[in-house]
DNA sequence: ACTCCAACTGACAATTTTGTCAGTGCTACT
DNA sequence: AGTAGCACTGACAAAATTGTCAGTTGGAGT
C-alpha cells in the first residue's frame, strides 16, 4: 500500500481545533451564534469566566480573523464583538459540536 | 426576555470539546476513521507521539466510551484500537472538523 | 542465555493554560 | 469631588497538560 496522505500533512481536524478551543472558546461562540454581543454582556452571561480570560479569547480568536471588535463611535467606551464572515463558516462545525453534546449530555449526564 | 437556555445549562460545544481534545486526540480519531489500528501502528503512523500520550489518550477515549481495545488472544501480545459504535456517532462531527480545516489550510497556510 | 519487541506504567520535569489581583484611562452619575 | 462602570493590561501564581526517561511483563528469535 502507498504512503497515506495522512502521514505527511497536518491533520486538518487538529487545525479546527486549534482555532475553537481554549476552555471558554466554545461558551463565547455558543454566545455569539446569536448576534453580537458587548464586552460586558458575554461576561455577565458566562458567570464564571473571568475578565481576563474572556479578554484572552475574544484577542485570541479575533486575530485569528473569526471574530471582529467592533468599537461604537462615542461616549462611554462600547465595544461589540461578533463573528467576521470567514467565522460564519464555522457555523455548521459549531452546530455539530453542539448537536453531539447535547446527545453525549442524555447519555452521560455526569458531563 | 427571558432568561436564556443558555445560562444555565452547560455549553454542549464544551461537552464535545472536553471528549474530543487533547494535544493528540485529533490526530488519533483521524487515524482511526479508517479503521482499527495496532498500538505500533498508532505510534508509527504519528511519528511526533511519544509512546506515553498515546498509551494516555487511548485510555482518555477508552474510558469516554468512544474507543474500544482489543487484546487479540493468543501468542505475542497484539491490541487492536478502533472506535466503538457510540465513537462512531462522533464520524459526522469529525468530518465536519476536518473539512473546515482544510478550507483554513488553503486560507492560512501558516497553520 | 541474551537480546528484542510490543504494550504498558510510574516518577518527575518542562511547558502551556488558567486564574488572581491590582491598576490604567475615560465617561457618567450624584 | 467621589464613586462607579466599561474595556483592557501586566505581573505573577496555580493548575493542567505534555514530555522525558527508566522500568515491567511476557513471548520470540538466535
Amino acid at each position: 500500500m502507498g504512503v497515506s496522505k495522512k502521514e505527511i500533512s497536518p491533520c486538518p481536524i487538529d487545525v479546527t481545533l486549534s482555532v475553537i478551543d481554549g476552555r471558554w472558546k466554545g461558551t463565547i461562540l455558543w454566545r455569539l451564534l446569536d448576534g453580537p454581543m458587548r464586552t460586558n454582556e458575554l461576561r455577565k452571561s458566562i458567570p464564571e469566566i473571568t475578565e481576563r480570560m474572556l479578554l484572552r479569547h475574544l484577542r485570541d480568536m479575533t486575530g485569528a480573523g473569526i471574530l471582529e471588535r467592533h468599537q461604537e463611535q462615542g461616549l462611554p467606551l462600547r465595544v461589540r464583538y461578533s463573528l467576521t464572515p470567514y467565522g460564519r463558516t464555522l457555523v455548521p462545525v459549531l452546530d455539530v459540536l453542539c448537536s453531539w453534546g447535547r446527545e453525549h449530555l442524555k447519555r452521560d449526564p455526569s458531563t
